[in-house]
RNA sequence: GGGGUCGUAGGGUAGCUUGGUCUAUCCUUCCGGCCUUGGGAGCCGGGGACCCAGGUUCAAAUCCUGGCGACCCCA
């Protein structure tokens, strides 16, 4: 006993190999695996119940600000596709193309959606005729395609992606803009609050923004392997997509006039950060708000004492039964396989990251107690069965906040403010952080860099936008500093 | 875009150089049984594979061509 079968278990630490570990814990966590198809992947039921959670908490938050869900098609016919330029240069490389139906070829190619914008709003120049038709708040819970030719990797760059992208039309550029950061704030609150994530807020440089829109927002978070990872984005598109598709509105002055539009959009990447962030050598850490179960009971039986177990194990159940969390009841499970020995339910059960499991023997029966094991610290402690009922939803809210805090302070701890580009190539050579670091606003700079370093510019922090730099020097140029703005490497 | 390595049960592998007892090795998983259970138990029995399409040959997992797929390095 005690040997750790390599098949079983994670084989590799993350510090010996990142992306082997990265690999290993979403395959034998059973989050995901490949399928018949390059690049495409199956999201197993343990992955899936994330993602249904994320659901959740979006569709409330959707709801409350009086965002419709609909459902438009997968295929959009080439032409509506093309009408808006620079859109269509930024994605047709990816694109995927059905020519043929049946027997027939088609006259006219239809892509596969890699967002929805085009065919949306060429429905949506339809809807819109008043003032009063605005503002017009759509999303929708879709896969996309992207036909990516590099190396694909499992949740993070796969060529069908699930994702929700919410679509709005408004009046006027000032609404837009409320709304882009509404939604962003959203996107902040759902991963610090169901995913215990620390994230950066901040707009897109010009290079990396989304292609048709006037500028973009992101939060972006920080991978143990210091590499950054755009986790949600929010565009203000401006007027450019109503010009394209016509979506005009009479306004209360009796003028018509020219829509304003945002998209935003968060993906089952977020289930990638979760794994990049939180995960241990063991496996998959959960925060309890986004674990499909909050406890797994295993019990502790002999052929002689399993009856009085299982009695035992009843009664923890009532209790499970009478507690909340978050306003809801807690996901429990029992683990009664009798193949399995208790040792082998534990590493399990801790690779699929359960944040806390109950260990309920004769033993325990006897002094009407249960060792609880939690996920996050690797500690083990004994209760009295009695105080489980409060001591659980403590733990679970200690839990999610350890998790929280671990990820604030690591983000924190790694953002580096750069004072010379030697120094700037060294944390990102070297893997010691984030580069905080001024810059002109030339995008030759930007290129440069990315060319020399591989870090691309991830965000321009919303604390500073808007600050006069102009005593500090660019990184790249050392000419006058316009911005200050976050790189690194990124997935 | 350029270069390289590779493809044998669900997972991991031996065999390939030098074609022939390969009726394909071993570990694990899986199924049945016994036995065990507080940190990945043990024994007995059973099931399961040569990526696809051609070619060479008396004979192909092994050699050749093409396809598909995976991984690594460089741009």
């Amino acid at each position: 006993m005690g040997s750790v079968k390599e098949d079983l278990g994670i084989s590799v630490k993350r510090q010996e190999d990142f992306s082997e570990w990265y690999h290993q814990v979403v395959l034998r966590s059973g989050l995901a695996e490949y399928s018949p198809v390059k690049g495409c992947m199956v999201i197993k039921p343990w992955g899936y119940a994330i993602w249904e959670k994320i659901q959740n908490y979006l569709n409330k938050k959707f709801k409350e600000l009086g965002v419709k869900n609909a459902y438009f098609p997968l295929f959009i016919p080439k032409s509506i596709l093309s009408k808006e330029e620079e859109h269509v240069e930024g994605f047709v490389p990816e694109v995927a193309w059905v020519t043929r139906g049946g027997e027939r070829e088609l006259e006219e190619p239809l892509a596969i959606r890699p967002t929805s914008e085009t065919i949306m709003y060429d429905v949506f120049s339809k809807w819109v005729r008043s003032y009063r038709d605005l503002p017009l708040l759509i999303n929708q819970w879709a896969n996309v395609v992207r036909w990516e030719t590099k190396a694909t990797r499992l949740f993070l760059r796969t060529r069908e992606f699930l994702w929700q992208e919410g679509h709005t039309v408004h009046a006027t550029k000032e609404e837009a803009d409320e709304m882009v950061f509404k939604m962003l704030d959203i996107y902040y609150a759902l991963v610090k609050d169901l995913l215990a994530i620390e994230v950066v807020k901040g707009y897109k440089t010009e290079s990396e923004k989304f292609a048709g829109a006037l500028y973009t927002t992101t939060i972006e978070g920080l991978m143990q392997d210091m590499k950054s990872l755009q986790m949600g984005t929010s565009h203000n598109l401006g007027q450019n997509f109503a010009k394209a598709y016509d979506i005009k509105f009479l306004d209360k002055d009796g003028k018509e006039k020219y829509a304003w539009q945002t998209s935003w959009g968060v993906s089952t990447r977020l289930i990638g950060a979760l794994v990049m962030v939180h995960g241990d050598d063991k496996g998959l850490v959960l925060p309890p708000r986004i674990a499909p179960l909050h406890v797994v009971v295993v019990p502790i039986w002999f052929k002689n004492t399993r009856e009085k177990v299982i009695e035992y194990v009843d009664i923890i159940k009532q209790k499970l039964d009478s507690i909340a969390f978050y306003g809801e009841g807690i996901d429990y499970e029992i683990d009664e396989r009798d193949d399995l020995t208790p040792g082998f339910k534990f590493n399990e059960w801790e690779l699929k990251g359960v944040p806390l499991r109950i260990e309920a023997g004769l033993k325990d029966a006897e002094k009407n107690q249960v060792v609880i094991y939690r996920r996050d610290t690797d500690e083990k402690k004994s209760y009295a069965l009695e105080e489980i009922t409060d001591i659980i939803p403590t733990l679970l809210e200690d839990i999610q906040r350890n998790l929280y805090e671990r990820s604030k302070k690591f983000l924190e701890d790694h953002i580096i403010e750069i004072k010379s580009y030697d120094e700037f190539k060294e944390v990102i050579e070297k893997r010691k952080g984030i580069a905080y670091a001024y810059w002109c606003g030339n995008e030759k700079c930007e290129e440069s860099i990315k060319e020399e370093t591989k870090a691309t510019s991830r965000c321009i922090p919303l604390d500073f936008y808007g600050k006069d730099f102009s005593n500090e020097k660019c990184i790249y140029c050392n000419s006058k500093a316009k911005y200050k703005v976050l790189f690194a490497r990124a997935y």
